[in-house]
DNA sequence: TGAATAGTGTCTATTAGACATTATCTC
DNA sequence: GAGATAATGTCTAATAGACACTATTCA
């Protein structure tokens, strides 16, 4: 039976890191949040070179003793302030940023996650920069001119929202961007700041409550009390149809 | 204006490669192909340590100069000896695999990959072993065990074989796994290997046709001539809807 | 002619979409 | 009461699912 040493000295003689250098590892986040009806990314400004100035994603390199997901957790505190013990949060892999020449710096693979932040609607959590940032602040997705974002940034937002966007056809996953406990309304607000269109609120709720659970509370704001709910099904079946997007006049 | 070295260093400074050590990347492939109305995966035996002797995906280092979807082409020719230029093949990013300890030699991390192979339905392309591997052969998904697979590669197997099956409800992805013309009979053989169930003929043909368009050409086996299609629209809306799976009596 | 397959037709139950109506609350 | 919102009801068009039926070919 092989030692680990004997293994480790086999591969060595097998694996060449001059053919095959190894790379440094990254996470970058997509950070959602929605207030006001819009849906808002956290971004950071750069301190450093290359970019300085410029926006980009929170993020940063993964650690030897963790897997990517521990790393998005763990950066998502330290570059945002966010804790997360007050905040319901949600992270997911996204996809894994690879092009030899994404950081001109050297090479840099990022595995990008998405992570959506629950929320009363109104109020933004605070973001506080960390160290290697000059400052953390949200900026609504759909004003953003992603052409201002750092590296290949703007791809990845593009492929965060467009992957919160898809599975909220057939996911109850727009419930990770309200509080535990939600009304209708409150939830096709999110479908409303992520889709950039009104659904109609009477089918809205006929479709969306089978996958959902009441939990026999109300709460009380302008008009009828709205009844609260709960996340049910993680499947909406069949899927809400998303409508194409309005040509903007 | 910085010079390209200066930010080198400036980054250096920043960047302790003690604290965060390079990782070696790698992409493991689940590639698919269908014969005999059977979902089949391409697997190879390991000729070293660890796993020695056990099936595996195939799979290889990415290069300095490639992004992991080059790598995944590169590897696939490799390591299974499959000529691309004759194959119609799709290849998408499935997830990354980052476990600290997936790998027992060293820091392993694998971005891995959903591979589609066209076929005619009766014939798998011949594989042939690489330089790393015993052998390399087809086994047939669902009668595999998947405790048999080295690494987490049992993970990213059911990962592939999950993304496929999904993506089959609400796009015709399934249509890389037939010829580029095909009748609606080898489609729909395709989802009874990857779903394990019937689907209805005639109800079968009127869902999948509005995401297909004519050739206007015919192909005659045993029955009435079928005619052949190429794929139409990227999408099925909605989508079909796979049949719970049948409890195995 | 019989077997096999392709493709269409038919019927029903379901439901999405549009929109009206009723109910409940605050100011 | 006016205004606002929640929730339900109504109507229609579309369609999935089940399944029968016809058409076309080979053996």
């Amino acid at each position: 039976m092989s030692s680990n040493e004997s293994q480790e000295a086999e591969f060595l003689a097998s694996y060449d890191p001059a053919e095959f250098p190894p790379v440094a590892l990254t996470v970058d986040l997509v950070v959602f949040a929605v207030a006001n009806r819009e849906l808002h990314v956290a971004l950071v400004e750069r301190g450093g070179q290359p970019f300085l100035g410029r926006m980009a994603l929170p993020g940063g390199f993964v650690g030897p003793d963790e897997d990517a997901l521990a790393a998005a957790h763990r950066e998502l505190e330290e570059e945002t302030g966010l804790d997360l013990s007050r905040h319901r949060v949600v992270v997911e892999q996204l996809a894994t940023y690879s092009a030899p020449d994404r950081d001109p710096r050297m090479r840099v693979v990022s595995v990008a996650h998405l992570v959506l932040l629950g929320g009363d609607g109104v109020n933004l959590p605070e973001l506080q920069a960390g160290s290697d940032a000059a400052k953390a602040q949200w900026q609504p997705v759909h004003e953003l001119e992603s052409r201002q974002l750092a590296f290949d940034h703007a791809d990845i937002l593009a492929a965060g929202l467009e992957r919160l966007a898809g599975k909220m056809e057939y996911t109850t996953i727009a419930t990770a961007l309200v509080q535990e406990e939600f009304t209708l309304s409150a939830l096709r607000d999110v479908y409303t700041a992520v889709w950039q269109a009104e659904l109609p609120a009477g089918n809205f709720t006929r479709k969306m409550r089978a996958s959902l659970t009441p939990t026999g509370r109300k709460v009380q704001a302008v008009g009828a009390p709205a009844s609260l709910f709960i996340k049910g099904s993680e499947w909406i079946t069949p899927p809400m149809v998303r409508p194409v997007v309005t040509a903007a006049g």
